[in-house]
DNA sequence: ACTAAATATCAAGATATGTTGATATTTAGA
DNA sequence: TCTAAATATCAACATATCTTGATATTTAGT
C-alpha cells in the first residue's frame, strides 16, 4: 500500500508531470537545463525531481557538478502506464534550452 | 491534464483505495453496509464515494433510500490498471457485513 | 403532508503538500 | 585548501486535503 501511494503521490502534481513528459520527449537533462527551459526556481525543480526518483519514475546520473535526470528505465506495468498515459496528455512543452554541456549554465 | 489529475488524486488516499478494493472484491455496496464493514463514519464514506465516483472509477445506483456504489464498468486503460494494481496490493480487508437488505441499517 | 431512514453536504479544526528565499552540500579546478 | 558552480536541503508561509459532528436532502411509507 506504501509504494503505490507514494507511487501515485508522485504523479499528483501538474510541476511533477510536466516533467515527466518533459523528460519523456527530451531525454536527460541536468536541473539547471530545466531551469532554463521550464522557467522554474532550483529548489522547486530539485524538490520535484527528488520525489519522481523516490517513487521510481527518475534516474539521476551525476557528471561533474551536473546531476542528470532522466526516466527510469525499465518501468514495471503501472508507472509504465502511468507515463504512457502522461505521453498522450494534451500540454504544450516549453523547449529545451540546453546550456549545460556548450556553454556553462547561465542561472 | 485536469482528468488525469482528478484521476490520480482519487487514488491518492488509502481510505479510497481500501474502498476500490472493497467494493471490487465483494461487488455492489450500500453506504451502510460499508460503514458496518469498514467502521467508518457516514460523511467520511460518501466524501470519499463522491470522489471516486466522479473521477470516474465508480459508478451508482439508487434503490430507495439506498445508493450502491460499484466499481464502474468498463473503465479505460489507464484506470483499469490502476485497479488491477490495487488488486495486487497486500490489504488486509474487513469482512463484507451486509445488513441492508435483510434487516435494515443498524446505523 | 409528516416521519423515519439513508445519504449528501457543510463548517471548523488538524494535517499534509507546494512555493520561495536562504543556507548547506558536493564537485572540479586552480 | 580555497573558490565557484551546480545541486540539495531547510524554514516559513500559503494552500489543499482529510476528519468529524452537525445539518440538509432525498425517498418510502403512513
Amino acid at each position: 500500500m506504501e509504494i503505490f501511494l507514494k507511487t501515485v503521490a508522485a504523479l499528483n502534481d501538474e510541476t511533477r508531470v510536466l516533467l515527466v513528459r518533459f523528460l519523456d520527449e527530451n531525454g536527460e537533462c541536468c536541473v539547471c537545463d530545466l531551469q532554463n527551459s521550464l522557467d522554474m526556481i532550483q529548489s522547486r525543480l530539485s524538490r520535484h525531481l527528488k520525489i519522481l526518483k523516490d517513487a521510481g519514475f527518475l534516474r539521476v546520473e551525476r557528471k561533474g557538478t551536473w546531476a542528470y535526470y532522466s526516466i527510469r528505465t525499465p518501468l514495471d506495468r503501472f508507472r509504465s502506464e502511468a507515463i504512457e498515459e502522461i505521453k498522450h496528455l494534451d500540454i504544450t512543452l516549453p523547449k529545451l534550452n540546453k546550456s549545460s554541456q556548450d556553454e556553462g549554465c547561465k542561472i
